[in-house]
DNA sequence: GTCAATTACGATTATCGTAACAATG
DNA sequence: CATTGTTACGATAATCGTAATTGAC
């Protein structure tokens, strides 16, 4: 096997790289630049090639190549040292839980009613994040459990994105049909039901934490299109409501999400719905063990 | 960030977990004894808690879980260098291709003819090999190209053991329907169609190499069951049907591999397709882009 | 000329090998 | 008592910081 290349080095490296800048890096990590500058140069020796280039400070072909490999590699390696420390550390009277903004969290939070009756010492925090912030916290002990959420066919299991994380457990929570969401007088208001691919070209309302982002119907449709209208960025429901019922674009939401005030029509063809699942480390603290116990 | 653990001491410590020894592992990485000792103690010193257990060596609970990243994380850092002195090197005048047994090689075996007669100078080799060890070669500049299969739902790509790869670029080359393949004077032998869930049961051969895996089976009607009856190891498809033919187990083929003399009905319901699929590195060697090309 | 990266150099630290030591079966 | 892991210790090499130097705008 080769030596592999050490971290540190790998891990000034990714500094410069994001801050343009080895003085800059060299602060942000504690060293002197001339360390920095020293430690770029013998990566760059070790690899025997030029990874940055200088005045100005940027990656070079091969940089950029190693800057996508060094991140989650890093990610990783901070990833296993908290798994280790978690496992010897005494459990703690800690229960920290990430949501997304449309994971189906009812049968969550009254699991977590029940918890907190049997333990009313734990302290509980409860967050909304994104699904790619919450499994890295996962990773590095931010969180121990995540209720995600995303669209799939009818028996897959969600796509995350894992970058490159340990593997998590999964849990399905919840599965739901998605809506498509109008302006009560809209045309298509009143359709049994709409085929996702005949909406490519529609206005779309760019709201990916109040809404299936984009990204995710292009996947299902396998098309482009699905061009954003209007951005929204947040997860107020309300706000979402208002956009669409002033006819700002159209959105698709989890059933159980959409507003009363809006027209619903159900999306088929694709076959989709809308999951939820409830992601734990593979070793989870007894706190957690104990929730999964209460959900069922 | 924290600070990362040195691969050094990881590969170290991987190599005395999987021999059992100290010495052994010494030998095998070119150091002394004491070194090996030094290392693990330096180890186990960084991470705060034994790793192993000695006389007789094994890993403790936090070392098995440590053992588990170690390998893909080496991997992946095996898989950097190799992707960058694939970038500077001169495009070498090599092609190695790897195929799994099943796979659907008629397109790519056309177009590689159409290539040699391009680039007669070219060296090219096929071999066979599983998923698993095609993705790790891929990465570790073993392969130039792996044409893998599997099964998946129609419109799926297929889920295969990345371990924790750098990722690769994914071409479908061809789907088509699975079969079960049967005696001829089979009960079953006449019906137009099959479920799998009620074939869970059944007699089953556990041919991973010549027809699709029993885990996948079980995986894809979401059952246990599968039960293998009788174990072939090898990847003969006249072994296959011998042994199919005999009575001894039945067995799920793409149908372009169902032999003549066996009988083969076609399985509905889930309603999946047998896959192949082109993986190469994000970013081939000159002689795969070209060969992509040819292959449309 | 100024700002930023590199190089020179000495001090500190880390890591290896040799060899003595300890423990286990 | 033989085998195997640990500890002691000295030699070597790596890495950092200070400070002088080079180079680009």
């Amino acid at each position: 096997m080769l030596i592999p290349m050490d971290p540190h080095l790998l891990r000034t490296f990714t500094a410069v790289a994001r801050t343009g800048s080895f003085s800059a890096a060299a602060q942000e990590l504690g060293y002197t630049q001339s360390a920095v500058s020293q430690q770029i140069a013998a990566l760059e020796a070790d690899l025997g090639m030029p990874l940055l280039t200088r005045r100005p400070v940027g990656t070079t072909e091969a940089g950029t190549r190693l800057l996508e490999h060094a991140e989650p590699l890093l990610l990783r390696l901070a990833a296993v040292r908290t798994e280790l420390r978690r496992l010897v550390a005494a459990p703690s009277a800690r229960l920290a839980v990430g949501l997304t903004p449309l994971a189906d969290s009812g049968a969550l939070a009254a699991a977590l009613a029940r918890l907190r009756v049997e333990q009313p010492l734990l302290r509980v925090t409860v967050e909304t994040t994104d699904a790619a912030a919450a499994l890295a916290a996962l990773a590095t002990d931010g969180l121990d459990l995540a209720l995600v959420d995303g669209i799939a066919a009818p028996t897959d299991p969600l796509r995350l994105p894992e970058a490159d994380q340990p593997p998590t457990a999964a849990l399905a929570v919840s599965e739901e049909p998605l809506v498509l969401v109008l302006p009560p007088g809209h045309p298509l208001a009143h359709r049994a039901a709409l085929r996702l691919a005949d909406l490519a070209d529609a206005r779309w309302l760019d709201a990916p934490e109040a809404a299936v982002p984009l990204a995710a119907l292009r996947a299902a449709a396998r098309t482009d299109g699905f061009h954003p209208h209007l951005a929204y960025r947040g997860t107020d429901p309300h706000a979402l409501t208002a956009l669409v019922a002033a006819g700002h674009g159209l959105a698709v939401l989890p059933r159980r999400c959409a507003a009363p005030a809006l027209a619903a029509v159900p999306v088929g063809e694709p076959r989709l719905l809308h999951r939820t699942e409830l992601r734990h480390p593979r070793h989870p603290a007894a706190a957690v063990t104990r929730l999964l116990d209460l959900l069922d």
